[in-house]
DNA sequence: CTAAACATGCCGAGAATACGGGATGCCCTT
DNA sequence: AAGGGCATCCCGTATTCTCGGCATGTTTAG
């Protein structure tokens, strides 16, 4: 984020080419008239559907900045996202929509939108976060931004440590990777039974009743 | 973030009381000085130690928001913010220093930190900012944003064409729970051959010739 | 319209697991 | 010396999986 003009901000060279898909015809026009005055900024196309888009991606020279909305009639945003992307994989997407529910801001983030703003935003960010985005960083609503943070946080959260002895979470580790007892017995040089014994000792100590429950206790926390 | 004032800035109901960490002169100077002038913003407190800050903490009352150096003599500025939290739960951190290495902004965040802005914003940001993080949103710097997208999109990839059909998909995910197949086909209504037939697929389109190889694959990439 | 993709259903044999026992030896702490 | 935690080994049985087929109906994309 960047709450005022970023001093780092350089002239970002020549013009910036742009494509919206937006269905809503008044925040359509409400952003055709803000870029068209702005410098250095040109509103190339306007979409009011991703299959539209689609359809003129293979037949026109992709934009550096491709405005999406989320909530388009027919095939969704999330849906489009992908598919802009292998036919423009050089354009950047930047998700402009009224949801900023968890799911969507995940599905948006994971299919490759670099900028996720929201309507109620202010329109000189939209015009800010295309320029941060071509300049390579990202524009994200300070919410949302909020939201990524918070998942951030609870993934890298190893610590809760099982009460799993070293040899027990080697045997877990060994079955995660997709081999068999037998195996993991073979590769450490004991039998299969004992194998069979530290398996039964995992799963009473993580209170589970079968390895997939294991491996899911183990790489989530 | 926000590039502009965000629409959705109320007034922030009172005061917001602000403590400073910072040992550079000038540059706690210069944000002692903005801060002076800000309307409904008062800098409490300022350190130059987080020593100094972390022995304050529970003679005094919490500020909201802690600005916090990371390049600090000393205990360094990561390893202080788990002890800020301990000691004030309720104030949030705002980080701002001139490192922006991958490291240093995930340590942060999975420390808790609700912000981290650069020396090289401008000095508008950190006041934003501090609304922001007061108002429930973060405060991030775009470059640093994008940084996270990044690390963020290369967490739930799946690289090869693992494309598994959104059944395949709910099937694997509960069987990762640690739910029998008999158990899946019950809670989805259908045939435990069905779900087996779908576990079939799911193997070959994953490569893996065992559930915990499946539920490796899954909950990794 | 046709082929592909998807979801669904079924069978059977052999492989692997789950889990109840019981046992031995080592090391560490009390 | 005794007890506890740990790693090791063994057995038998019931359960579950794996995987090879085969087959049908629907939806989708070309």
């Amino acid at each position: 984020m960047n709450t005022a003009p970023t001093t780092t901000s350089p002239p970002s060279s020549k013009n910036i080419d742009v494509w919206l898909i937006e269905d809503n015809r008044h925040f359509s026009e409400a952003i055709e008239c803000i870029l068209d005055t702005e410098d250095g900024i040109q509103l190339k196309e306007s979409f009011r559907s991703a299959e539209a888009a689609l359809k003129a991606l293979p037949k026109k020279t992709p934009p550096q900045v491709i405005i999406l909305d989320l909530g388009l009639p027919g095939m969704g945003g999330i849906e489009a996202l992908p598919e802009i992307i292998k036919h423009a994989p050089k354009s950047q997407v930047l998700v402009l929509t009224t949801d900023d529910g968890r799911s969507k801001v995940l599905a948006a983030i994971a299919n490759g939108a670099s900028g996720y703003l929201l309507k109620s935003d202010d329109l000189d960010a939209i015009v800010s976060g295309i320029r941060d985005i071509v300049d390579g960083r990202a524009a994200i609503n300070s919410r949302v931004s909020r939201m990524i943070l918070d998942i951030f946080r609870k993934i890298p959260k190893p610590p809760p440590e099982a009460n799993l002895t070293s040899r027990e979470s080697e045997i877990l580790c060994m079955l995660a990777d997709g081999k068999i007892k037998k195996e993991v017995a073979d590769l450490l040089g004991i039998s299969y039974y004992t194998v069979d014994t530290h398996v039964k000792r995992i799963y009473k100590k993580l209170q589970v009743n079968n390895l997939s429950g294991a491996i899911a206790r183990m790489s989530q926390q």
